[in-house]
DNA sequence: TGGTTATAATAGCCTTGCTTATTATAAGCT
DNA sequence: AGCTTATAATAAGCAAGGCTATTATAACCA
């Protein structure tokens, strides 16, 4: 077992860049009453309206309770607004509200200067392979033993 | 602004990485009695026991209630006592306990295992580029203008 | 010395994660 | 048709982040 590296822990490393990008850009769009987690649930509706909660969390790609409370806060603030489907009483459907489009615009733009900033002094080689490592761990940890994954 | 690229938004697959690396951790090491976060704090009085509590949260990158809440889960599982200062009494110290030793060789294992898995496929070149490049931007991140970051 | 400023810890509130359990409704099978 | 199984949404509980405010104590300065 190699010694622990502290200061070279990617582990905790990521975590660090991945609170930090995250602090930072729910500090910026603060104003416009929105978190990023709020900001890519929208941004998925955005493309594909009237989805059903559990495919949302599926493309998500977080728990189903977790979406739920998410959505709780964003009709409350009349980002959006849950439906009954008529075929189906189990499910709800979710449509975003016409005040969505305009903020959109913002947090696009919060996004795509964050995103430069952190990325700022890396090349386009350098960001490249950033995306395909991090792809590659992701699919490695999906594709962990069972017992290490929920669902299934 | 250029369009966002949903499946290769680095922000986002960080984020995933992050949270499937935190979520396996934890399942893991639950049988201990231990989350990742809390481990980590563990590593670091190893390291330096007797800490005062502002400077461990330094040390940590996180804020002192946040620190504050994870020492009082791990003070009432045995993991470790605070003490208070005689010098300064607005300080306490905090020293791990006997019962830590032994499962931080578990921990160890479980960590060094999940790093081993995590990164599978990557040859050293390519481990070397992604901590190097996560320190870039985490640099970045740090390095922003002011009003982006807490303190000062 | 006495008043102001700074610092340590914590309480309290909010958000977002995960888990597990519950409830309502569909679907599928005999 | 009726029973069982599966699925959608939500409630409830825990952890870990952040932020702000409070309290106690030091440190500083005039």
């Amino acid at each position: 077992m190699e010694p622990e590296n502290l200061d070279r822990n990617f582990g905790f490393i990521l975590n660090d860049v991945s609170r930090l990008m995250r602090t930072t850009f729910d500090r910026r769009a603060k104003s416009i009453g929105l978190t990023r987690s709020q900001w890519w649930v929208l941004v998925h509706l955005y493309r594909r309206d009237g989805l059903v909660q559990a495919e949302l969390a599926e493309i998500l790609e977080i728990e189903r309770p977790t979406l739920g409370r998410l959505l709780d806060r964003l009709e409350n603030k009349g980002w959006l607004r849950r439906q009954a489907d008529p075929k189906d009483r189990r499910v709800k459907r979710v449509y975003l509200t016409d005040e969505v489009k305009p903020a959109m615009k913002s947090l696009r733009r919060i996004a795509a200067d964050l995103r430069q900033q952190v990325l700022a002094g890396l090349n386009k080689d350098e960001r490249e392979q950033l995306v395909d490592t991090l792809i590659h761990m992701k699919t490695n940890l999906l594709n962990l033993p069972v017992d290490d994954k929920r669902k299934s």
